[in-house]
DNA sequence: AATAAAATTTAGACAAATCTAAAAAATTAA
DNA sequence: TTAATTTTTTAGATTTGTCTAAATTTTATT
C-alpha cells in the first residue's frame, strides 16, 4: 500500500491498463507505440515491473497487470481524471488542453491530496471527455454506450464520452459544438460514404463524417 | 526562454536563491545540507548548471545566480507559493502541511496553468506562511518586517511572516492561535531569558521564548 | 610559517531509464 | 514445412543524478 512508484514506471502500468481495457493482448510492440519509447526499453521495463509484482510477464508472451498493478493504474487515471476536471471546471482551460498538463499532473504523490481535490470539485463522475472517474477505492461505474455510428436513427440520445480524444479531434467537435451532454438525434445515414446528418438540440441540422460518428459515444439504455 | 530544466536542477536554483537572499556565499556544505545530499553532488551539479550558465561558479569560491537562474528560481518559488495558498484556501489544508506537497507541484511545468491558477486564486500577494508571492514576471515587492525579539514594547503590530517554517514550529504557532494578519502587542520582556509576555487582540496574554519571537517577524512601518 | 582541521573537488562506481544493433523466437507466407 | 518476415529480447552503451573514498585546496591554529 501506498509504495511510491517512478512517473515511468506509473506510466507503464497505466499504458498496460488501457490496452487491456481496449481489448487484447498487451504486446511489446504496442506499448512502445503507447508510450513512445522503444519495443527494447520496454522489454527492460517489463521485467522490472515483473520483478515488483505489479504485473505477470513471461518473454514473448503477453503481459498482465496483477491485481495491485491494476489498482496503482486506477489511482493514477483517478488522479489524471481529477486534475483534467478541475482544469475545465475550475480553471476555465479548453477540453483539448488539459490532457498534456494532467499528465505530469498525474504523478504528484499525496493520497489527501487527490481527495481533498475529488470534495472540492463536487466528487465528478466523468472527467472532460466524459471518461468515468475512479473512486478513492479504484472502482469505475461501468455505463452502457454505444458509438452514434451504430445508434439507431430519430431515437434522441446523449453525448456521453469521445474516442479519439486527440487534440485535433477535440477542437472539430467543440467547432461543430458537440460536448459532453448534447442531445441529439440521428436523422439520415447515407450509404454512399456513411456520413450522418444530425440534430443537435436547439441547432440546425450538420453532418457528420462516419470517422467521428465512430468516436463519438452516447447513451444506449 | 521556458526551456525545461529536471525538477533536481529546479531544486538547485531555488535552494541557492533561497540562501543567496538570507546571506552570505552560497557554499557547498550549506547546498548539501539544504538539499539532503552531499557535498560530492553538489560540485558535480553545480559544474553543469554553470555548463548551461544558470550561475557564476570558481571552483573552491562560491556560487552566484545568473539572472537566467535568478529567474528560473523566482518561476519555482511563484508556483510554490501558489499551490500553498491553494492548499489552504482552496483544499482547506494546514498550514503546516502544504510546503511537502508544494515542493511535488512547484515542478509542474506549464506557464499558462500558474497564470490561470493565479487569477482563480484572486492574485494573492502572500503564501500561507506570509512569504510573498513573485508575479508572473518574478517581480516580489519587497517589505518591511523585523522579528518580533527586536520589536518596540506596547506599540501594536500584526504577524506578518514566519521565519523558521518546520512543521514543529507551525503547529505550535497554530496551538497558540498565531496566525498570518494577528494583531498583537508586546506587554513586557523580561531580561531574565529574554522571553516575551504579548497580548493578542480579544485574547489573553500570553507568554512566548526568545527562540519563538525571533521567528515571528512583524509588520514595522 | 608550519601544521592541523575543515571544506571542496576529483576519481571511480552505481542505479534508473533509455537507446542502437544484433540475436533469438514466433508468426506468416510460400 | 521450410523460408521469409515480424516481433521480441539481449548485449552493450549512454545520460542523469547520486554516492563513497581519496586527493586537493582553503582556512584556522599553534
Ligand atoms: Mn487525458
Ligand atoms: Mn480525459
Ligand atoms: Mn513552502
Ligand atoms: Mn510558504
Amino acid at each position: 500500500m501506498q509504495i511510491k512508484y517512478s512517473t515511468s514506471k506509473e506510466n507503464y502500468l497505466k499504458a498496460i491498463f488501457h490496452l487491456q481495457q481496449e481489448n487484447k493482448n498487451v504486446t511489446t510492440n504496442a506499448l512502445a507505440e503507447a508510450l513512445q519509447t522503444k519495443p527494447a526499453s520496454v522489454t527492460d521495463m517489463l521485467k522490472k515491473l515483473k520483478e515488483q509484482k505489479l504485473l505477470l510477464y513471461e518473454k514473448y508472451y503477453g503481459v498482465k497487470l496483477t491485481a495491485e498493478g491494476k489498482k496503482v493504474a486506477l489511482q493514477i487515471i483517478r488522479k489524471h481524471r481529477l486534475w483534467e476536471y478541475f482544469l475545465v471546471e475550475k480553471l476555465a482551460f479548453g477540453w483539448e488542453e488539459v490532457h498534456e498538463i494532467a499528465e505530469e499532473l498525474e504523478h504528484i504523490g499525496s493520497k489527501k491530496l487527490i481527495d481533498r481535490l475529488d470534495d472540492f470539485l463536487g466528487n465528478p463522475r466523468v472527467d472532460p471527455h466524459g471518461d468515468p472517474i475512479p473512486d478513492s477505492n479504484g472502482k469505475i461505474e461501468p455505463f452502457k454506450q454505444v458509438a452514434l455510428s451504430d445508434y439507431k436513427i430519430n431515437k434522441p440520445t446523449i453525448v456521453r464520452s469521445i474516442g479519439n480524444q486527440s487534440v485535433e479531434m477535440l477542437e472539430l467537435l467543440k467547432h461543430k459544438k458537440i460536448l459532453i451532454g448534447s442531445k441529439l438525434e440521428i436523422k439520415n445515414k447515407f450509404d454512399f460514404d456513411l456520413s450522418l446528418e444530425i440534430k443537435i438540440a436547439n441547432q440546425s441540422p450538420i453532418t457528420i463524417s462516419d470517422q467521428l460518428a465512430k468516436n463519438i459515444f452516447v447513451q444506449n439504455d
